[in-house]
DNA sequence: CTGAAAGCGCTTACAG
DNA sequence: CTGAAAGCGCTTACAG
């Protein structure tokens, strides 16, 4: 059915190999012989047969990347760019949703697909180092937006700690002395790092400024999306004293809670200040526009798949060319990404 | 380096086809050898070498989908649900972003990856029935939420007259007489099918309701983004005799269109009422939440995949089995996916 | 500058 | 119930 290099080099009256050396823009091909090949594989519409390609090199040229849900605004855009850097090395990018269940998650990190794929980005709710130590497998792996207290493992994220320290503070500098958090994790899910290290960062900017932390302001949450963000704001205005600031330990949290606000009839940031994380495209246009922290998602993704790459490339020996096989393999790498403060009408009012 | 069928059965002292036959679960296996050599499986962490399966089988198990960016919200929420329908039939997607640019769904359409994905999903911007004509291989297609004016391509997509007719007469309703509408394609990309059936649709409305369409009410827009709505917004505030309502073709405009509305000091939707489509999770939350056509993405991505499925079967030569080849292959089939008018603030008022 | 041939790891008739 | 062997389409030493 398909065409085959075998079908051109017949009509070509060639070798394989020759086809083979003009697909790949070899040289040692004499003009004319190139240019009839050429001619017979257009005519021929050949197109390689990629399985065999990976069969025999070893290689795919896939990379697959995991996230919670490609419907979830941040690990949209995360995705888009990842996708996107993947291109820009002719990698083609494969998706898994795990939904943030350790299990699932689990499973990508034990390499279900392992021998299809030259790589795996993933980017964990639930997993843990342990479960890492267990699942590792030969297959490279690259972990995004997340630190799981373990060497061992390439990582890049922005400075969780250090960001929610920042926007806490910013929120603190705008004369809030009753500072919530909407996005701790209650119960099993505590470990999840993200919540971890931004309730860290939280907790570190209100003792900077001699305020104690209320754990009536820092309610726990059974999700990250825009409902949990309203209902939990919901509550926290009904609190005895409430809050006059929150920190949201992301953007759809955080728009979830603007609307909580609205619905009170209060004003924000006058009766309220909110500030997010992520910077989602949804809180540059919402009502009032949404204060937050930008990690650079692009860098993410891009030295991401740098750090794949060269996993990749190390695996088949290029470094060093030792015979001792592990022994020159580099030791994990542990990469931060700028974040930048975006002050919007969420903490700076309506801009006149 | 990994782990063999053969390496399982020199280990296990049986052949290669006893092997294969245990890790397919086939029958005709003895139940001591079986379990023989599922120890062996797991002690040696065998997984299979997916190139070689597939070459083998001709199949992958990889379909493709292409869509125009994956952070726009309307296509994060519909690959989403194509992602997990292709998983619940044991297929793993592969994401290809256009940007909706012509040139990039024509490469996709010829089969960049044709010999390594078993089908493809393909949700086009610009391209055109011509293009597809040319651009046509043997690897199943289908079209997701677009209708090019040709038969001979499976398709799936909401009757997008019939939602945007729906969505106006509902802004009609209201007792608007001045409706306009966001989302008109101006010069070259005016052939792209969503903007012209949803134009159609919000033409016919009027038409309906014996309300002229005033061309000073329904811009060009140069794209389909929250910055783009504000704009295209901002400016239809300027004109002589300003809408009373507006039709956006998209919810992500229909954002942008609330956000300049609110900048201007006026209500929704008592000054200006709005209506989108897409029903992506923003509006829920927006404020004022966003009125909106639903079309059933979660019908479109498991329809979509039921139809390529089809294909692909077909071409193995389940259709009837006759020698015939081409003879038997199924007309192409335009499914409707139904939707739904979910009316929320931005045109019913808030509800207290 | 070009060719003949081995082999990547699997699946699957064909035998027995 | 199990085995020996061909072949999927490619890449790549090895010859010449």
């Amino acid at each position: 059915m398909a065409v085959r290099l075998s079908d051109v080099a017949r009509r070509a009256g060639v070798s394989v190999k020759t086809v083979s050396n003009v697909v790949h823009g070899y040289a040692h091909v004499r003009p004319d012989t190139r240019q009839r090949v050429q001619a017979v594989l257009d005519e021929l519409g050949y197109l390689p047969n990629l399985s065999a390609r990976s069969l025999r090199r070893g290689r795919s040229g896939l990379v697959a990347l995991a996230v919670p849900a490609l419907d979830v605004p941040y690990f949209a855009e995360l995705s888009s760019a990842v996708v996107a850097a993947a291109e820009a090395r002719g990698w083609t990018v494969l998706v898994d949703q795990t939904d943030g269940v350790l299990e699932r998650e689990r499973e990508v990190a034990a390499g279900l697909r392992k021998h299809l794929i030259d790589g795996l980005l993933l980017s964990p709710m639930a997993l843990e180092a342990a479960d890492l130590e267990r699942a590792r497998t030969r297959t490279p792996l690259v972990l995004l937006g997340e630190r799981i207290s373990t060497g061992g493992v390439d990582h890049v994220a922005v400075d969780n700690v250090q960001a929610a320290r920042a926007a806490t503070a910013h929120l603190v500098d705008l004369g809030a002395r009753r500072v919530a958090a909407i996005g701790y994790q209650s119960g099993e899910a505590a470990g999840s790092g993200v919540a971890r290290l931004r309730a860290r960062g939280y907790e570190w900017a209100l003792q900077d400024a001699g305020l104690p932390v209320d754990p009536a302001l820092t309610p726990g949450v059974p999700g990250y999306g825009r409902r949990e963000g309203a209902a939990t704001m919901a509550r926290l205005l009904d609190v005895p004293d409430p809050p006059d600031a929150v920190f949201c330990f992301n953007d759809t949290l955080a728009l979830g809670a603007l609307r909580a606000i609205a619905d009170r009839g209060l004003r924000v940031p006058e009766d309220v200040a909110v500030i997010g994380f992520d910077d989602i495209e949804d809180g540059r246009f919402s009502n009032p526009s949404l204060s937050t922290v930008a990690p650079d998602k692009d860098a993410i993704a891009r030295e991401g798949v740098a750090m794949l790459a060269d996993r990749i490339d190390g695996r088949d020996g290029r470094n060093g060319g030792n015979a001792a096989g592990d022994a020159a393999v580099p030791a994990a790498r542990d990469l931060r990404v700028p974040f930048e403060l975006v002050l919007r009408e969420s903490t700076e009012g309506r801009v006149r």
